[in-house]
DNA sequence: CATGAATGAGTGTTCATTCAT
DNA sequence: TATGAATGAACACTCATTCAT
């Protein structure tokens, strides 16, 4: 509608240069801006107009990239899940209770980034539309390495067991309250009730898991 | 959700009667169709012609009972929130520690049902369209009675103090995890996992408030 | 640039070719469907959708061109107003009344063409919508140039001075009732009275200009 | 224009009473709603609705007195013109030309009121959906008796011949002139160009039909 | 790789009109 | 006569997607 200056094309605009990317990174930024288009108005209502405008390129070319909303919806939520996948590994070699309940509150609690939020509101909102990634999310082999994890500390008897230790992806439901909570009040408003909820899972933890002495 | 299939009318669809109805019984057809709608789909993904074949009139009909989309939905969230307030004055005249664990843990899982899980749904996806209603059911005054209940019981030395007592909507953890876990998951993929946390928190409430034995 | 094939299409519509053309073709089309829809029905009756289909393109389209149904009012209004601006220098340089006469009888009803009726029928259905155009049309710096002009010729003594000189917008009266008569009858119906008015109109201002012999 | 809101309160609305009026009254009262709605929107954007609400009755009622829309704003349109039809009677026994152009002048300026405004617009922007309603108006017997009116006092010599005589409704251009002006600007902006157009209208009408003096 | 022009299908909403009461 | 409920058809507008360049 603009440029009714048709007698040079290739130069006389500075502002919109037709600048080429590898693939890869192309890909990744036009992931980024569907995340914050997607996170903020959800599958439907986020346009690509917006996500390929918000990424500074043509709505033509997000299609060069990707071959529909959906196919990039996926491949954002995989990427998302991926990166955030909580790395469990920590806990692995701690010499006490102390110290296990340290950790697992400071990486439980310290993953309550944007992001974290972001991919758990997509999952809630827009899981339905690929089941399959929802299975390997909430189900799947994490879960069953975490049990693994708990019952070795237990055999080892610097655990206690109990309730909890028998079904051990319980204790990320405090966590999954306070994702809750900030997803639905915002960051700010949450955040009172957030840290309540840390510190009390904090406490119950050490409560929990502390052998008893005899 | 998918049982207005029978509930319609044996009667083949060929004949295009215009039944005529009273407005508020029209209306809540429309409700129970918007919901089932918003819920599988969101606000944005869902549509006013879906929403009105499901109720089994035409899209102009909906107009002449909601102004807007926006209208019926607020409409909707409300009556979804004032039905499904949690009655906590259940647990108000109980004699036992395990009396109160047995009928916490059964009208806090009992109510997981469908419609609870709708409005959770629609609060989480949708609530930022209306903040007021939020508050109305995250935080205030039910939040504080419920502290009250517990202190009660506590002083009374029913039941032991303990850091779940000194911040008593932790309590509810559990509830929303398996409430998102249902969510996400659908009913019956996460069946299992929802029992099993019943039970353990079960298990937890009682080990946690039982007053230790001298 | 090419030169478009602005000739009707050889076959009709079964061959959907997708054209591209330039922005500015594409806009002058859709603005020259527009002003016979417009023309026919006024701006409320007129739809997109016949727009777009007299221009051969989609109703999609059309979106791409225009932002909305009254930018692509204005944007009409105001081509129209300027191609149609008349042009009274012509009557500059004139060397007697019978000429003057003659030039402005003949660019006045002249300038009856469908065009002018149309953003004249436009002006009084729709002008409400731009008031700023009305002002622009209907008074203004014309007004005062004509005025301006037959005082001139009053001071050279080439042209009586009589009432209708001291108030020289009155000349346009008659046209203006030519135009009316034809936007209401239509052309054909309305060119015996147009026609009988024009010469009723040269013959008086014959007689009222020509100074009275002495 | 507005005005209309001020000037027919139609009735006070605290209880909606089901009245049963006979139908002349019925009728007239939708009509006169229709009139202040079609002038002030055009027929297509004047609703049904809203001329109801506007007659204090009911939309479906409004079909118990007309056919359609089509009928009623067919009906309006009779009967204003038959209400508006100007009185050249008055005309018939005047006794100097003096007294012919000031009658002529009265009844033709006095008579552009509202109604008459909103007759002229209504047929200008949609006489085209009634085509035998304009002929009526525009053409036909009242033309011919004005001819016939003038003809005879410049037979008695009372008036002097001129191209005005021989084509007589010339003589309503100026009127027809400030009409489309008031339409166009409104009111109150076009008040001095029809005073001023009055004016010189009378000035040269004596001008034109005072007979030479010998 | 990149894009602007183009489109089919769909959106929420309005409206003249009809029907049952 | 009068009405509120109901509807088919249309409206302006949007969007994910395609195509020619």
């Amino acid at each position: 509608m603009k440029s009714t200056d048709s007698a040079t094309p290739p130069q006389a605009e500075p502002r919109k240069k037709r600048t080429r990317l590898t693939p890869e990174v192309r890909r990744q930024q036009i992931l980024d801006a569907a995340l914050a288009e997607f996170n903020a108005l959800g599958f439907t209502a986020a346009s690509i107009s917006k996500i390929a405008s918000r990424a500074g390129i043509s709505k033509a070319n997000v299609y060069v990239h990707f071959a529909s909303k959906d196919d990039m919806f996926e491949t954002l939520l995989d990427q998302l899940m991926t990166r955030s996948r909580t790395n469990w590994s920590q806990l692995q070699d701690v010499a006490s209770v102390d110290e296990l309940v340290e950790r697992l509150i400071d990486f439980a609690y310290g993953g309550l980034t944007d992001d974290t939020i972001a991919i758990t509101r997509l999952l809630i909102t827009e899981g339905h539309r690929m089941p399959h990634l929802l299975e390997k999310w909430m189900i799947g082999q994490a879960k069953a390495d975490r049990q693994a994890l708990i019952e070795g500390y237990v055999e080892k008897g610097m655990v206690k067991p109990s309730p909890l230790t028998e079904h051990f992806s319980f204790v990320m439901a405090p966590v999954v309250y306070a994702t809750v909570a900030q997803m639905v009040l915002g960051r700010d408003k949450a955040a009172g009730e957030v840290e309540a909820i840390k510190e009390t899972h904090r406490k119950l933890l050490t409560l929990l898991l502390t052998p008893t002495e005899r």
